[in-house]
DNA sequence: CTCCATGCAAAAGGTTTGCACTCCC
DNA sequence: GGGAGTGCAAACCTTTTGCATGGAG
């Protein structure tokens, strides 16, 4: 495999510069799975990841994928979203707080900045410590609202 | 399979009186599904619906409460929850508007009432039609926060 | 009596793992 | 050079499906 000039991929923002400075290694595989994630608009599944990823690195194989997803959530560097069906899709953003606005349909998962808030009264609580509270809203995208049959 | 006095059965808003209304037939096994259902106050997976029912009717395969399950969430008469690991898990629960609240250790999954609202500005909403807005309260149960180590 | 429902077993995803080889640091 | 990272293939887990049998209404 290629060694890679790093400097020049490493925006200072980017998730490859956030795995580098966690102490991972920058190998190529890591670096187009990182584009795959960064450059899509849209939260991917894994094999979509892998489909982006293996058109640049032929040789790449889809355990790395898996394997690379996997490490990333576990540093906390991008998170995992499972709808209710379908496969996971993972999500670069995780400097930014925002929650999911997703489409029943097509699956389609934006990120969104919601308002107001919702919280637990102690009644409620069970006994819990909350640490996070995750919000998704379901719908149509415009798309798939669009009651078009020509 | 013995026929069941299905009278004593039904409890009016029981799962399996709504089961009846809604025209499916009524069975054993689905009469030890839907008991293993309402009687476990957390949500169970799939896996463990069936142990609890093939407790109870051992002649009970997999596939039926699969089956069974797919047709109740179709019928809107339960409702299904995705984690982000773990197979999902169903819930009784669908007369009364809830969210949910879940032990990130454990998986427990709790029915919880949440105060206050979130909602999506204009500009926020991407041309999507909502039709649910989905809060998840994640924690650790009283159990699990416990750093108990004798 | 007629279908709906079931059991079984196989298949279909999606994801993880064991092992030997590779290559980053 | 050493150990993290990788590819491959097989295993795993969850869920779905096809088909023949069985039982509810």
């Amino acid at each position: 495999m290629k060694s890679t000039d790093s400097t020049s991929l490493e925006r200072p923002g980017s998730l490859l510069a956030r795995l580098r400075r966690r102490g991972l290694r920058l190998t190529a595989q890591r670096r187009v799975i990182a584009q795959a994630l960064e450059e899509a608009g849209v939260h991917l599944t894994a094999d979509e990841v892998f489909e982006r990823a293996v058109a640049r690195l032929p040789e790449l194989s889809r355990a790395t994928v898996y394997n690379t997803l996997n490490q990333l959530r576990a540093l906390g560097e991008i998170c995992e979203i499972s709808l209710d069906d379908g496969p996971r899709r993972y999500d670069p953003n995780v400097t930014e707080r925002h929650q999911h606005l997703v489409c029943d349909s097509c699956g389609t998962v934006r990120d969104v900045i919601p308002s107001g808030d919702v919280s637990l009264p102690e009644d409620q609580q069970h006994g819990f410590v909350i640490n996070e509270v995750q919000v998704i809203f379901r719908g149509l995208c415009p798309a798939c609202a669009k009651p078009s049959r020509p």
